[in-house]
DNA sequence: TAGATTTGACCCCG
DNA sequence: CGGGGTCAAATCTA
């Protein structure tokens, strides 16, 4: 990850590190006022609690912290887990045998795949299928694994790995997406983790060939030259497809992001990109407080894991 | 009864 | 050699 020359002094960072804490859980509040009461008015003081608060732990944590703070995040996650919930695979299992040889297709997860955080892994606009659930070695929670109901009748390739990573309310899940989908039911995926939630930034995780972050370079591009504020699933998929055969690191063009946001600042303020070599900060800081003027939708999106 | 889920077995890859 | 990903029979559910 970062170098230790990187690192802001160490009472900001655990300021910033407090500021994030306490954000996500006035939006895990806001989360459930919202489920409960739509009232705008009411939720609007903690809505903008929620802003200020990541905007001080970034403006704290930039240019260089934001990775950092990202990680001992997820390890003051992981110390949270409640021990002993091993899910429901640790009792009573059944004996069965297979009389033939299974399991032999692709063994490693795609270059194409993307990783979300979110508490709502089940609600993503598609039909998925559970085919496996396993326990992992590095985690308290089995991980599931989906595929495309369509993956038979329309040949659709699309998997996803759900593995819950804490005992929160609501609790939090890894999500990685696997390929795109190729079926035409169902509503739009979030081939790109768009639909960011309202009360949480979201963070996008990808793959080491730095496709998704040509998705995301492509996408906001594709938002500037249009001006559009809704992003199509179409041309989600063309833009990354026309870009997916590059092997170059893209770079981010920030005038972009700016450009986008229309009342200035903002933006830049909520983002942030660190194109470093190694695999954790290859991803994106987004603050859905900024860009919601973008067409983001109201779902559940949170932080990136790797 | 059809479709979805559960779960142990199997096997490739690091 | 072990972990992770997948298969498919058994089971569940609407």
């Amino acid at each position: 990850m970062a170098s230790p020359s990187m690192k802001k002094p160490t009472s900001d960072r655990e300021a910033a590190i407090q500021e994030v804490v306490r954000g996500r859980e006035l939006a895990a509040r806001l989360h459930s006022l919202l489920s409960v009461d739509p009232r705008r008015e009411l939720v609007h003081g903690l809505m903008e609690e929620v802003s200020q608060s990541f905007t001080r732990a970034l403006s704290l944590l930039k240019p260089t912290g934001i990775s950092e703070a990202i990680q001992e995040l997820a390890s003051m996650e992981e110390d949270s887990v409640c021990s002993g919930n091993q899910g429901s695979e640790a009792s009573g299992e059944k004996v069965r045998t297979s009389p033939h040889a299974k399991g032999v297709h692709s063994r490693r997860r795609p270059l194409q795949s993307w990783t979300i955080f979110t508490s709502t892994p089940h609600h993503d606009g598609h039909e998925w299928r559970k085919y496996g659930q396993k326990k992992i070695l590095s985690s308290d929670f089995p991980r599931s694994y989906y595929r495309c109901t369509h993956r038979d009748d329309q040949g659709c390739p699309a998997a996803k790995l759900v593995q819950q990573k804490d005992c929160n309310d609501p609790p939090m899940y890894v999500v990685t997406y696997i390929r795109h989908h190729a079926c035409k039911k169902g509503l739009p995926t979030p081939q790109l983790p768009v639909n960011c939630s309202p009360s949480e930034p979201c963070m996008l995780s990808f793959g080491s060939d730095w496709s998704g972050i040509k998705q995301v370079q492509s996408l906001l591009s594709s938002f500037n030259s249009t001006g559009e504020g809704h992003m199509g699933d179409d041309v989600i998929s063309a833009k990354f497809d026309a870009i997916s055969s590059s092997n170059d690191p893209p770079s981010l063009d920030l005038t972009t992001l700016e450009s986008l946001d229309p009342a200035g600042d903002d933006m830049l303020s909520g983002m942030s990109f660190s194109p470093n070599s190694d695999g954790f900060d290859k991803h994106l800081l987004m603050d859905p407080w900024n860009l919601g003027g973008l067409g983001f939708g109201d779902d559940s999106w949170s932080f990136l894991e790797v």
